[in-house]
DNA sequence: TATCCGTGGAT
DNA sequence: TATCCAAGGAT
């Protein structure tokens, strides 16, 4: 969870993992889609699709005993270096050097390289970067160094703004927190229409049954490069609404893409006139829809509709006014 | 090797 | 409001 993740982000998330999952075992005769469900809107998710992979790897050829050397870590699915080498310093005091983004930042601002601003050269100096991690390394305590270095990076010698004046390594340090960091794409923005459409519905063979209410998900095909096997609300073909039928709008970054997401409020009878053609479309209960393998945006739209309650960890976490470790 | 994959919090 | 970018890995 933690690759690519902030640690305040995954803190929430990661104990209803847990209570989901308890066990490797568990995770592994999962099927994908709980995965994925659990996982909703914390993005990335081929990390979860990788992290069970691995988990039914190890459970069907390891006996369910995780390996405890970093390079032996390094062969399963989802885990490459950073994590092979946090896994194994930290849980097993392995001696190996961690580089992660911070790590990197840290060391090229000490040892005075820039990073990445020409394109190519960036293998050499990453090899230089990991070269010099595994020399600083205290080796006797190669988890806590591990960890200190990446909170120095996260806390102190942050990308912008470095608080050099609090830093222990200012002296030693050959830029005093200058760094270039290479230009970044501009942000793009898209406008973008998806269909709300909610129904009511009786039990079947009940004839004063309870009703209940149903929106209408489509699950992304499989193929698609983003999001592949996620559920999310039909999407328009034309980003035009009516005022009268626009419920709410939505802003949703991804990657370096602004999209302005009109959620347009869809009689049950049009709704099939008006998607456009994608996965599969079912209707379902709102209770079941809470629980299923939710894009990022259409959980949103369906927390801020009050169709589905926010999630447990959200509810606790905004409870206490900040996520807690 | 450069690119792609999601999201939300900080600034 | 807009931009940046995070405890990376696979392809």
């Amino acid at each position: 969870m933690l690759q690519q993740t902030r640690v305040a982000v995954v803190a929430e998330r990661y104990q209803e993992f847990l209570r989901r999952f308890p066990t490797l075992v568990s995770l592994a005769l999962a099927p994908e889609q709980d995965v994925l469900a659990v996982w909703s809107g914390l993005g990335y998710y081929r990390r979860a699709r990788m992290l069970h992979k691995a988990a039914q790897f190890v459970s069907t050829n390891l006996g369910g005993n995780l390996p405890a050397k970093a390079e032996e870590l390094k062969l399963l699915p989802g885990i490459g270096a950073y994590t092979a080498a946090a896994v194994a310093s930290i849980a097993h005091g392995e001696a190996v050097a961690v580089v992660d983004g911070n790590v990197e930042r840290v060391l090229c601002r000490i040892a005075g390289w820039e990073a990445g601003s020409r394109k190519g050269g960036g293998a050499a100096l990453r090899r230089k970067i990991e070269e010099l991690a595994r020399r600083l390394l205290d080796r006797a305590r190669p988890g806590d160094w591990n960890q200190a270095m990446m909170e120095l990076g996260a806390t102190v010698c942050t990308p912008r703004n470095p608080q050099c004046m609090a830093c222990p390594l200012m002296k030693e340090c050959k830029t005093r927190g200058e760094h270039k960091t290479p230009r970044r794409a501009p942000m793009t923005s898209r406008v973008v229409a998806y269909a709300l459409s909610v129904r009511t519905s009786t039990a079947p063979g009940k004839r004063r049954g309870p009703s209940m209410r149903e929106v209408l998900l489509e699950q992304r095909p499989a193929e698609v490069t983003v999001m592949p096997g996620m559920w999310e609300l039909p999407a328009l073909l034309h980003s035009e609404v009516p005022a009268t039928e626009l419920r709410m709008t939505v802003r949703h970054a991804i990657m370096q893409v602004n999209y302005y997401a009109r959620i347009r409020t869809v009689f049950e009878d049009d709704a099939a006139a008006i998607t456009a053609a994608g996965g599969e479309r079912r209707w379902v209960s709102l209770r079941e829809a809470a629980g299923m393998a939710l894009t990022g945006l259409t959980r949103k739209v369906l927390v801020r509709a009050h169709l589905v309650a926010m999630p447990a960890a959200e509810a606790i976490a905004r409870r206490r006014g900040r996520a807690v470790v």
